[in-house]
DNA sequence: AATCTCACG
DNA sequence: ACGTACGTGAGATTA
């Protein structure tokens, strides 16, 4: 006996469409149904147990082309472009996996699945089929059952639907189905039924009297309102009509043999392959094959290698290293502990344990400058040797940084990722890595980006690494006071807040809140979210006049999020020595800039006095200062650099307030003239044209309407006009090239250009238009980095680099080094990057960071 | 795991 | 009819 498995590809490919959120290529191909019809095909064949599978998919006849479509149209939507686009690659997925695709001109996929069934319950085989459309559940029978793919509470299921099923929930046969589907219609299918009957009048009349046919032939008897009589009577012949349509066929021409449907054998090399050029690589992982070459055919020899062990042995890799001047290598660290070291040199390998005799000897290859060393993740190694003092030298390429410019959109720039995405089998990373190595630096080089990787990105990672180390004081002390007086606080506000709603609830559910304030107290509710009311500051800050909690439940959640992500948060970070290190990550966003993690120091509070306070406990180590030195405007200046703006570049350059002078510029007045108000409009314009601009977000901003919004938006590109066409070059370049770059050649792929969903597509417009410059301004502090901590060492000096954010770098210096250290830190800084504008720094020192903060 | 909210540049 | 400024990370709730 066969085990069956039929699936309704159209059915299931448009679940997986709207199922899964929007995915593609770095080109912009879409991957989301493909993924999602993956992910439900595996569950169904775990479901299944299948040894024989059809995958059927529509395909109307060409003569009937225009007929069909105007039907579609009336009835469903057209399947969208960024789903179409998917259909092929799919089947060839499908294909390659040896499933076998059935299609036949002039006949949709049901009907396919009611032939299938057919044959398969005439065999004695059982059959299942999948699909998301309740029409199937016709086919249901003996040996045949349905897997009908639900959408529960937003959540994806799959109901099994056997004959007992379905009489339990229609209290009909499957059979009858199609009579009951006769006389209610589906519009979706353009099924009239007849006119005036609905569900639950078509359900009563099948349950009690059985099927069409009774129905009809005893009209004028039936026990029925002469309303209804009447209307079946003047719908008899729809009703038959759409009994034939409804009527899913099971005689289509296409081979019933089951040997024909028994799942074939992988072909491996073709489906890796295809999946290699759809990004797919958790598929590729998942379906266990190793990858396959595609842009990259020089790969296919693999270099030979040789296991050097024992001490001996060692020796001579020694030797061959320092002899040839260049080695690859790959490092296990963990924490600040080297583990391991595996080296290649002229397909000559070597892995070595750290428990090795003489492992250190190979120390001083990592030091010298003179033998030239790729590596992958250099960070982790530089951080260990930088804590046994010793400095690295000499490392010339490091694979992930390299990845990590080539596509910036990814989310793993793990080796054996790497080696997957670039077509190198994983089995001897080592030997392969130099390959990937050698394709990694070629297309940088291809893509103009070396010296963005050599000279900024590269030595960065050393840099982070020392920040790393170094860390930071905090006052553990301060903070447990700090979070004991905002616990009090946040008690006595909860009591009250329960006692004004009148209950007691978790005021940190904004379900849960969200009824307390908007059905229980009948407050307005404002904006909605996804899944209920928005209870955000913005919705709340309106309501603020109009009950007494609202203004109470904002210093709740103030005092909460500071408790709890400032305090807490970070008190279970705090190492012994009374430090905290953050995590620095070179690869993590998509515009260039850094990020920083356990615990992010990039969003320590600052804009609330309250929270600002919390800097006084991030401190200097004892005795010593802080040095935080910040630009002024860089994203501005970028801008007018890059536009080349006259007005903007000379308001620059002669210090003036630039939004002030641009607020001058908008509402056509002398600079001292300008308002409060004006200067602040005028802020917001600045911000909005770095954010991509748009009216209504402007006017929420602003707090002034749309058309006010509008206006202020076309005066400022009126006025600004080098602006206005250096923006819109940046989308039509971007679009021509299908990606947006900084000054310095840093790249983002950009496919939401290529999208039909219009919001997609402006989305990738304001990424078009922000990107360049939020990605400049990253690359210009990623120089500065790279200047300050060399200018620190070469001066010899006891200060060091421990933090970025963003625009701002804070320096920990011995009180002696302060004033030098500012002056430096300013002349670093501002030469960082030469631009039409001058850069502007400021520096400040004091004891704790709420004083360096200026 | 996804959603909401909120902290920063 | 919808739902927007760009870029992040973390904590709590809820499904």
């Amino acid at each position: 006996m066969n085990r069956l498995l039929v699936i309704d590809g159209n059915s299931i490919i448009n679940r997986a469409f709207y199922g899964v959120k929007a995915l593609t290529t770095k080109d912009g191909q879409y991957t989301n149904a493909i993924v999602g019809f993956l992910n439900i095909l595996a569950r169904l064949r775990t479901l299944s147990e299948a040894t024989h599978i059809a995958v059927a998919f529509d395909r109307h006849a060409p003569t009937f082309r225009h007929q069909m479509y105007a039907e579609y149209k009336a009835g469903r939507k057209g399947m969208p472009d960024e789903l179409r686009q998917q259909l092929q690659p799919l089947k060839d997925i499908l294909a390659a996996m040896g499933l076998a695709i059935v299609e036949l001109d002039g006949y949709e996929a049901d009907d396919i699945l009611g032939t299938l069934s057919a044959a398969a319950a005439k065999n004695g085989d059982v059959c299942f089929i999948a699909t998301g459309d309740r029409d199937s559940l016709q086919l249901v029978g003996e040996g045949v059952t349905v897997l009908l793919a639900t959408t529960k509470m937003g959540h994806p299921e799959t109901v099994v639907m056997d004959t007992a099923a379905i009489h339990e929930k229609y209290g009909l046969t499957p059979g009858q189905l199609i009579d009951l589907k006769a006389l209610q219609g589906d519009t979706s299918d353009n099924i009239p039924g007849v006119p005036g009957v609905g569900e639950k009048t078509a359900l009563d009349l099948m349950q009690r009297f059985g099927s069409l046919d009774y129905i009809y032939d005893n009209l004028a008897d039936l026990d029925i309102r002469d309303n209804l009589r009447g209307k079946l009577e003047s719908g008899k012949e729809s009703a038959y009509i759409s009994k034939k349509l409804g009527t899913i066929c099971r005689e289509v021409p296409i081979s019933t043999v089951a040997a024909d449907y028994e799942v074939a054998p992988m072909q491996e090399a073709t489906l890796a392959t295809l999946l290699t050029k759809l990004e797919l690589f958790k598929w590729m992982e998942k379906l266990g094959l190793s990858a396959q070459p595609v842009a990259t055919p020089a790969v296919a020899e693999s270099v030979p290698t040789v296991t050097v062990e024992g001490n001996e042995a060692l020796g001579k890799m020694l030797t061959l290293v320092r002899q040839r001047g260049k080695a690859d290598l790959l490092a296990q660290v963990e924490g600040e502990e080297i583990l391991s070291l595996a080296l290649v040199v002229d397909g000559c390998a070597a892995r070595v344990d750290r428990l090795a005799p003489d492992f250190e000897r190979l120390y001083t290859l990592l030091t010298d400058e003179s033998v030239t060393k790729r590596t992958h993740n250099s960070k982790p190694l530089f951080a260990a040797l930088l804590s046994m003092g010793l400095r690295p030298a000499g490392f010339v390429l490091d694979t992930c940084l390299a990845a990590y410019l080539l596509n910036p959109l990814s989310t793993d720039y793990s080796l054996s990722r790497l080696l997957t995405e670039y077509g190198l089998a994983a089995e001897e990373p080592l030997c392969t890595f130099s390959v990937l190595a050698d394709t990694l630096s070629r297309q940088v080089e291809e893509q103009g980006m070396t010296a963005l990787l050599t000279d900024v990105e590269q030595p960065l990672a050393e840099v982070l690494a020392s920040m790393e180390n170094e860390g930071m004081a905090v006052d553990r002390q301060g903070i447990t006071d700090f979070g004991r007086d905002l616990s009090a606080r946040i008690r006595t506000l909860q009591q009250e807040i329960w006692q004004q709603v009148g209950y007691e609830f978790n005021l940190n559910s904004p379900k849960q809140l969200g009824k307390a304030l908007f059905e229980d107290l009948g407050l307005p509710a404002g904006k909605k979210t996804k899944s209920g009311y928005s209870t955000n500051a913005e919705v709340l800050e309106k309501l603020r006049e109009q009950h007494p909690v609202v203004a109470n439940l904002l210093e709740y959640r103030t005092l909460t999020k500071l408790n709890g992500t400032y305090c807490d948060g970070l008190l279970g970070l705090i190492t012994p020595a009374g430090r905290i290190h953050s995590v620095f990550n070179q690869t993590e966003t998509r515009t260039g800039r850094i990020s920083s993690s356990e615990p992010n120091l990039q969003n320590i509070p600052v804009r609330s006095e309250l929270g600002r306070q919390m800097r006084r406990f991030f401190t200097a180590r004892a005795g010593w200062v802080l040095c935080d030195a910040d630009y002024s405007q860089i994203e501005l200046r970028v801008l007018a650099h890059m536009a080349a703006e006259p007005t903007m570049l000379s308001a620059f350059n002669s210090g003036e307030d630039i939004h002030r002078s641009t607020a001058a510029q908008v509402f056509g007045m002398p600079p001292e003239m300008v308002t409060p108000e004006m200067r602040s409009a005028a802020k917001a314009v600045n911000f909005g044209i770095i954010y991509g601009i748009g009216a209504h977000s402007l006017s929420e901003d602003l707090g002034v309407s749309y058309g006010e919004a509008k206006a202020y938006i076309e005066s400022y590109l009126h006025h600004f006009g080098a602006v206005s066409a250096f923006m819109e070059s940046l989308i039509g370049d971007a679009t021509d090239k299908g990606y947006g770059e900084t000054l310095f050649g840093r790249r983002r792929p950009l496919p939401e250009l290529k999208a039909g969903n219009a919001m997609t597509r402006h989305f990738g417009e304001r990424v078009a238009r922000n990107m360049p410059i939020q990605g400049t301004a990253a690359d210009i502090i990623k120089m500065a980095m790279v200047r300050v901590y060399r200018r620190l060492q070469a001066e010899g000096l006891q200060a060091k680099l421990i933090l970025q954010v963003h625009d701002e770098l804070l320096v920990e210096a011995p009180p002696t080094e302060a004033q030098r250290v500012a002056a430096l830190l300013k002349e670093e800084m501002e030469a960082a990057a030469n631009l039409q504008v001058k850069l502007e720094v400021d520096v400040h020192v004091g004891e704790t960071w709420y004083e360096a903060k200026g």
